[in-house]
DNA sequence: TTTACTGCAAAGGGTTTGCAACATG
DNA sequence: CATGTTGCAAACCCTTTGCAGTAAA
């Protein structure tokens, strides 16, 4: 059910201890529940998910570690369209370039992955952008938006 | 500064009518005054922006008045990397189907037009994710994430 | 043993709601 | 004029912060 290999998995966990490291801080039991909490969940968590996939853990240190996470370059913060913050892997510890699903009623949101064709136009995109706007495009977001079989 | 001619504007405000009258709900003062400053933004609008450009507009009934203008399809929601929820006009009424650049320093969320090759690919990646998830697909969200000319 | 981290509880800040006055059709 | 809408203020809820005790390296 998990999303990678238990080889896999350790050595994700030794690059996030090290990342850690570097920063001075601490590669701790709620933090490493925190990631196995992510990667075995196959989808974008929400605060109120992690604080039922890992018991015991307060809500403050759900936060702040998602936010030293974040900033690490651990994880990443995903958004739907409901106003509740979601958190995924980055692609650097996962490997997988994905986009996103979302239920327009349920807020329910699932990974997927596109074609290379369409992973194609999407660099082109964001050059042609870049060159428009005067930006420094470093990443995209695909959101697929509609109803889930549960809701229709 | 606008994004639409007057006339056309004018067209817009009679469809919204109708769209609330349906709803037996009335186009007010105030609901004008949100999509006029939509309309004139060109780009999403969060409620502080809306709050700032419409004067004398409390805050609850900007929340309450988003939330109905949504609900008849004037007006969607967008999210950016902050925390702040944005609102633009929707594509029925602005007629302008597009995509988003975000500064993912600043948060500043800017409209983009995406080329004819991007939109097919898109279209089908949408058919595909719907074959294998069971999702009805109705929308689709581009975001480009990178940092802009004033953050760089 | 040092100091980053955690849990608890209180504070903070954006969003929602109750209610009386007001404006729209 | 019937009733949908507004502003004010209080209530809500998610998120952040202070602090004393705990655990990681």
């Amino acid at each position: 059910m998990t999303g990678a290999s238990e080889a896999e998995s350790g050595e994700v966990h030794r690059r996030i201890e090290l990342l850690l490291a570097q920063r001075e801080q601490r590669y701790t039991s709620s933090r490493r529940a925190i990631v196995d909490a992510l990667a075995g969940l196959g989808r974008p968590a929400t605060i109120s998910d992690l604080l039922g996939l890992v018991p015991g853990l307060a809500a403050s240190t759900a936060y702040r570690n998602l936010t030293v996470l974040g900033d690490a370059g651990v994880l990443r913060r995903v958004s739907g369209t409901d106003e509740f913050g979601r958190f995924e892997l980055s692609e650097e510890m996962s490997g997988r370039h994905h986009h996103h699903v979302i239920c327009a009623d349920c807020g329910l949101v699932l990974d997927a992955v596109a074609s290379v064709r369409l992973e194609l136009a999407l660099a082109e995109a964001a050059k042609a952008v870049a060159e428009a706007n005067g930006f420094d495009i470093t990443d995209h977001r695909l959101e697929l938006v509609g109803r889930c079989g549960g809701c229709q």
